[in-house]
DNA sequence: GAGTTTGAAACT
DNA sequence: CAGTTTCAAACTC
């Protein structure tokens, strides 16, 4: 972290980091300015076509698109497209639009001012000739993508939000939405429904109706999700058209690349697991060429073929309720995420930068929400994902999820969604390892947090204009005093709403949540003297900086958890079998607590304590730091495990069939990689004084739901010893090299609990891929119950490395 | 809702 | 690094 620094934003040092092309691109950007303000509303910063275009098209983009974005496969975009019926009727954009986008995803959504806004989900965006010309009225680009060094790749991190306003003529003049004034939002899922809606329904009725509630609700139908993680290049020139074609329009084009694919543990894979499989690894994540695979092989359902995109949708959908799990499960997470956090996401761009003096750039740990934008443009936030954090490089952790916010722009179907029937699959799997992100909810609360808080998104733009849209979309709409929000913490709502209510520390130290979640604070909070506001954005990073210097690690995950995420999902290891895998980085210091109640952060994030603890009586539930795991599950794991392993001989069989499942809930729930948010995404009431289930997510039962239903066998896990699944590289450096106490997970503990490398991310467990492998290994003794393994299933999982 | 308890964070 | 203080969440009533 000590690096030659220049001041770069608001005196806070850069690292080299900016030297690389993001860099550059985003000083060009610089100073982005609040544009215009529709209905009192604040438009954010903008770029130019010209700047995008020539950022996307210099040659060091090029290179690191490369990188971010090697595999260019047509996959299974749906595109969503909203915008207003006015502007598509006379555009006849639509049409044109669908063409554009069969390839990519492509969506065009009626901003809620009255912009429409495309968002591709691609990187590179070239706009339309007229478009470059045009003066760049409001561009957020999203940057997540470890810089021109960035080998190990996942940079996957570019997410660009770009804006145009191709249309000089007044925003201000469509009439939009957001005030009550008529919705003229068409909602369009892929090219035929496009044309269909707008030529065939006409766009009148399609129109009203389609607000994002619309949306959610009843269009979501019509919705087709995306992966994100790569376009094929073809896309590229097809969004061009589309661009050129409605640069009539005023647009608002955001493109994003998720770039969250860390392949590190951090990664939203990590307690996604398969998440790898949906957009969050871009192909090139890995030089090792396992990302191909994975990507090959991720992707590979996901494709689309030309014109049906529709059939597409349905068999994503499909493969989302049933086969691909993992898919589901990271998006859902991810969904999650943004919905909580996406306004309040903090980017600490100086942060970044500083941080990042490798010229190889990894991905911070904490950036799990690669793509969030805050409200405000300005801070771009820059995953990087990277084999190995080192602690100088760590400067990601822990934070700050703005570009959430851009995800709602994107309209990611929650996870809900899927249960809907439409899912999204386009949605980054970037679950952020930290709290915030932990905040994750049960997919219910998701449910209902999306219904709600898409809309509420929208609409916090209108409310919130100066400040980071603020706030989770719950947040807005929860006024409560900040002890009901945090009970409703407690009962798994969000955590990603959080809420302080702090007095004295300015909400500018880790004592106030949001601050150490790397959110902003936002109106539910009940703090008082707050600086933690995007207005003092440059208080807040220099803080924040001035923290991480006196512990690197401060910001990052306090709970790390098992590496290996499939296996968490049910082939763990016999150390992962358990909560008890992921371990409290420091170590709580409780006395009094007994480790049995929140005091206790082990206790509070579910996770057992380990030696790292200096606890006093330890009674921790999810395991005593004396090796004395209290946890049954490991128990009613194993028992699990020994009539899995008996020979399967016709009625044993059918009869241990339940037991199987049962056991496989077990495993599943209680899982790590299930947990993924379990601590503090649905954590049990731990108020009522239940030690907090982790294991009865929501998450990880309705995936086991999905799991039922594709009678996909939870393959068993004898995983080798020394299976790595990401390899040792996918342990952040940042944790591996850690030599801080709060470091001290092991791979093997004293008392001989195995626990999984140092990983950072709540239960994300980084390593999708690691878990995939150990799937198939198991699956074959599995594969009796899985004859009716979808093909996609199997296409997923049968790549691994070994 | 006020007050107490608790342990992390910050400070010395 | 240990001890102390500060702080805000967690908890209790």
């Amino acid at each position: 972290m000590d690096t030659p620094e220049r001041s770069k934003v608001g005196g806070t040092p850069v690292s080299k980091f900016e030297d690389s092309p993001i860099f550059n691109f985003i000083d060009n950007l610089s100073p982005i300015q609040p544009v215009k303000s529709v209905h009192g509303a604040q438009v954010f910063p903008s770029l130019s076509y010209a700047s995008i275009s020539s950022f996307f098209s210099s040659p060091q983009l090029n290179s690191q698109k490369e990188l971010r974005w090697p595999v260019r496969q047509p996959f299974s975009y749906s595109s969503k497209f909203e915008m207003s019926s006015e502007s598509a009727a006379e555009t006849n954009l639509c049409p044109e639009i669908s063409d554009s986008t069969k390839l990519s995803s492509c969506s065009v959504v009626a901003q809620e001012k009255s912009n429409i806004a495309c968002v591709l989900n691609e990187a590179a965006v070239d706009p339309p000739d007229e478009c470059s010309t045009e003066p760049s009225n409001s561009t957020q680009v999203h940057y997540g993508s470890g810089g021109p060094n960035h080998n190990t790749a996942p940079s996957y991190g570019i997410k660009a939000d770009l804006r145009f306003n191709t249309d000089p003529a007044p925003i201000e003049v469509v009439p939009f939405v957001s005030d009550g004034v008529e919705r003229r939002e068409v909602l369009f899922a892929t090219e035929v429904e496009l044309q269909e809606k707008s030529q065939a329904e006409g766009s009148k009725e399609i129109v009203e109706g389609c607000g994002w509630e619309d949306l959610l609700s009843d269009g979501v139908d019509e919705m087709l999700i995306f992966d994100n993680s790569t376009v094929s290049e073809t896309c590229k020139s097809q969004e061009e058209s589309l661009l050129a074609k409605t640069n009539k329009q005023t647009c608002l084009i955001s493109r994003h690349v998720d770039v969250l694919n860390v392949p590190r543990n951090i990664q939203p894979d990590g307690s996604c697991g398969p998440c790898l499989q949906t957009a969050t690894e871009g192909p090139a994540l890995d030089n090792n060429g396992e990302a191909g695979k994975q990507h090959g092989v991720d992707h590979t359902p996901q494709i689309l073929s030309g014109s049906s995109q529709k059939q597409a949708m349905n068999d994503q959908t499909q493969k989302i309720e049933g086969n691909n799990i993992c898919i589901s499960l990271g998006c859902e997470v991810d969904s999650q995420l943004h919905h909580g956090m996406r306004r309040r996401c903090l980017v600490f761009e100086s942060f970044a930068r500083n941080s990042n003096n490798n010229s190889t750039f990894q991905p911070s740990v904490s950036l799990p929400c690669t793509e969030k934008f805050t409200s405000d443009d300005r801070h771009f936030t820059s995953s990087r994902t990277g084999s190995g954090l080192s602690p100088q490089t760590l400067p990601g952790i822990g934070l700050h999820l703005n570009t959430l916010a851009t995800i709602s722009k994107n309209r990611i179907v929650t996870p809900e969604t899927l249960s809907s029937g439409r899912h999204l699959l386009s949605m980054p799997c970037t679950i952020s390892p930290f709290p915030p992100l932990t905040a994750l909810k049960s997919f219910n609360s998701e449910k209902d947090q999306f219904n709600g808080s898409e809309v509420r998104d929208l609409e916090g733009l209108d409310n919130d204009s100066s400040e980071v849209p603020s706030v989770g979309l719950s947040e807005d709409l929860n006024h409560s005093s900040p002890k009901k929000k945090k009970r409703k913490i407690d009962n798994g709502e969000t955590e990603a709403c959080k809420r302080c209510n702090c007095k004295k520390s300015k909400c500018l130290k880790l004592y106030c949540e949001c601050f150490a979640a790397g959110v902003y604070c936002v109106e539910p909070c009940s703090c008082q003297g707050c600086f933690n506001k995007p207005v003092h954005e440059e208080t807040v990073l220099a803080t924040r900086k001035q923290i991480e210097t006196r512990n690197p690690l401060a910001f990052a995950p306090k709970v790390i958890r098992a590496s290996e995420p499939v296996q968490d999902v049910g082939i763990q290891e016999e150390t992962n079998k358990t909560p008890a895998s992921a371990r409290h980085k420091r170590g709580c210091n409780c006395k009094k607590s007994s480790c049995l109640k929140k005091y206790c952060e082990c206790y509070q994030a579910g996770v057992g304590c380990s030696t790292s603890c200096r606890c006093e009586g330890c009674k921790n539930a999810f395991g005593r730091k004396d090796g004395e795991e209290i946890d049954h599950l490991v128990e009613e794991m194993d028992d699990c495990e020994k009539q899995m392993d008996k020979p399967d001989d016709g009625q044993q069989n059918a009869a241990t069939h339940d037991n199987k499942h049962h056991c496989t809930d077990n495993i599943l729930l209680d899982t790590p990689c299930f947990q993924i948010c379990s601590p503090y995404v649905n954590m049990p009431s731990l108020s009522s004084g239940k030690p907090p289930q982790s294991s009865t997510s929501s998450i990880g039962y309705q995936t086991l739901q999905m799991l039922r239903k594709c009678d996909i066998p939870l393959p068993r896990r004898k995983i080798d010893k020394h299976f790595k699944p990401a390899s040792d590289d996918d342990t952040p450096e940042i944790l591996r090299n850690d030599s801080s106490p709060g470091t001290s997970v092991k791979t093997s503990s004293p008392n001989g609990k195995r626990v999984s490398p140092p990983h950072i991310g709540l239960g994300m467990s980084p390593n999708c891929k690691g878990g995939r492998k150990l799937i198939l290994k198991s699956i074959p003794s599995l594969a009796s119950l899985s004859s009716s393994v979808p093909d996609d299933y199997t296409v997923n999982y049968s790549v691994h490395p070994h």
